[in-house]
DNA sequence: TCCGTCTGCTAAATCGATTTAGCATGTGGA
DNA sequence: TCCACATGCTAAATCGATTTAGCAGACGGA
């Protein structure tokens, strides 16, 4: 290696990180802007731009590493491929399997996206959608969140359960999932079923506890207000569940078996019943919602019933840039509905 | 209510969703963009412009819910108040809680952010930078990613664990760690340690054990290599810790204690313990290390080496946003550490 | 020779803001 | 009376692209 030959760097240096602009391109190549302009994006003009030039633009391009700067273009085009994405809290597993699916299927058609997290706050629910259009979001995605969809934007909302004007729902059946897991539970010989409801601000607490109640007329299962608690609290901590339980177990009336909301506060459910003496499955079976990572991993496994919650992402995001690239005022569908599926474990098991 | 009035709508209708632009503000208020521009901006230019014409500016502002079209600006001013996060895979307890993090700050200083997921692919890790440069980031925070920095904008990395110029890491201080974990066990008596190393990809993997070999010798533990497995899959289940675990438990070497190089690997390790009929922690101890959000509520309980990752994320977005409105070839922190610290719980146990 | 057509490109408008230099007009002081 | 200065604004350039209309020259055919 010539040590001394490195003191004088070598001309023309390589050109910085920064990138260059296409003015710059063009004036080095001697051409227009506009040139440049057609064939780099193929546009159906460049055709009559020929070949030898098409090349030595390509040429200059990679040479100069030039990437157009995408501001500069979406203000023009009125395109930006960016949409947004509403969570309560990025640090849930609900929301980051969602943001999963999401993100896989924008990855493969070119878009990025913002995340934004409001954490149950009325304002910022309001006002995130407005800021998401201010920086050219050409969607919304709204995640287990009550979207009022004030901005005219396309939006989809995953779990939202209110219908909005212009925006898609994607759904779970709660239904089936409350049919697969009281059937379960009632095969299995319980009848007295305590219930774990979830916190008011969550979209699917209502619509679940409504096709809880109707599958249990149609088993014949009793739900007991007695045997019913109710999470209060935003936090995501099996806490939560927890001390809920333990309330239901202090005012003392007999159960063989517990749903819980989720997979969380079954956790927590499972914890306050071990405390107190209870084996888990043996004295009580418990089911939760969702089956997030932890459940087959937890002791016991957990029976659960299964969110497709990546497939969920995944939808809305195809939905939401079908949403997008169709005619204004074009149809778009209401509503879509996804399968759950009850996955057994070892934390239930036929009453003793 | 004088239903009838509203069947012919008060003109001028209210603006749609669709937001007015300035120059529309502009001609409706007889003025030139120019004013407004300074008006809403508070530009030290709006001295001149006396109180009664900024009152009729901020009003009309308000009557036609004006906002300032963020492309727009950013293309001529140069900022975008976006940033942009690298993380391996978004739906990952570690990456969400840093994000979190990275989150609350940015929030709080009005900036937004991209999250791209490499899933460990080299040549996205190389290509993603140019991306989000493309679409104006100003900087870049790597999560748990060997960054190379080929990018010239501010970069913060989060247990990138090396030295890349431009990039500020955040790190853990792995020997801190190393010695709380490796201290408990040998104070519980522990001599014969089974050790978890993590996948090759994991940026933490290298750093985490040197620190632990060095601690060891340290304490007088010996690291023996046949009590020694690598997780070996970039699946982010506990399946991976089951799997080498029981590996390690068929190839027969006694040990009391084991320390599992992530909690959802401990996680593994236990199932598979309990499966060939060791109890933890009275047969063995396991200790983890992170304290995601399961850890606390596994059964046992786990002991671990709880990592503050919502921190992490807070110090990374202070740093870069530091850094980026910090003059060009300012000086900035090569590495910040953050100290862990050890959260006993059940998992762990004096040795029989 | 002249017209029409094709080829190969460019000028200029545009997207929606910011920002600088400076133009009228009025007012006060010398 | 006239200059200087303050007041209240605006014109125009600019950021970096896209896009439309159309120009200049070559070439072929009648």
């Amino acid at each position: 290696m010539a040590r001394s030959k490195n003191l004088t760097p070598e001309s023309p240096v390589e050109p910085a990180g920064a990138s260059i602009s296409m003015k710059a391109l063009a004036e080095h190549l001697g051409l227009s802007t506009a040139t440049i302009s057609l064939v780099i994006n193929r546009s159906p003009g460049a055709k009559s731009i020929p070949h030898v030039t098409q090349e030595r633009i390509w040429a200059a391009a990679r040479k100069f590493k030039y990437r157009p700067n995408l501001m500069a273009r979406s203000l023009r085009q009125k395109r930006s491929f960016t949409i947004g994405v509403m969570v309560p809290e990025i640090s849930e597993g609900y929301s980051s399997m969602v943001l999963s699916g999401v993100e896989d299927h924008l990855f493969q058609e070119g878009y990025f996206y913002f995340v934004v997290s409001h954490r149950h706050r009325k304002d910022l629910i309001e006002e995130y959608p407005h800021l998401l259009r201010q920086r050219a979001a050409e969607g919304i995605i709204a995640v287990d969140t009550v979207y009022s969809g004030n901005c005219d934007i396309p939006a989809v909302s995953i779990s939202g359960h209110r219908h909005v004007k212009g925006v898609t729902n994607i759904v779970l059946d709660h239904n089936l999932g409350a049919h697969l897991a009281l059937e379960h539970l009632h095969r299995l010989g319980h009848r007295r079923i305590a219930l774990i409801k979830g916190q008011d601000f969550s979209s699917d607490t209502e619509t679940r506890w409504q096709a809880i109640l109707s599958v249990a007329r149609e088993l014949g299962v009793v739900i007991d207000e007695k045997l019913t608690v109710q999470l209060d609290s935003d936090s995501p901590s099996p806490e939560v569940g927890h001390r809920v339980t333990r309330k239901l177990l202090e005012a003392g009336p007999q159960f063989t078996a517990l749903f819980a909301f989720n997979d969380i506060s079954a956790m927590g459910a499972i914890k306050a019943l071990r405390e107190t003496g209870r084996r888990v499955p043996e004295d009580v079976s418990v089911i939760g919602w969702d089956d997030i990572q932890g459940a087959a991993f937890h002791n016991p496994s957990l029976t659960t019933v299964r969110q497709p919650l990546r497939r969920m992402g995944v939808v809305a995001a195809e939905t939401l840039l079908k949403r997008i690239i169709a005619p204004a005022g074009a149809e778009y569908p209401k509503e879509i509905v996804l399968e759950p599926e009850i996955v057994v474990r070892e934390s239930t098991a036929p009453m003793k």
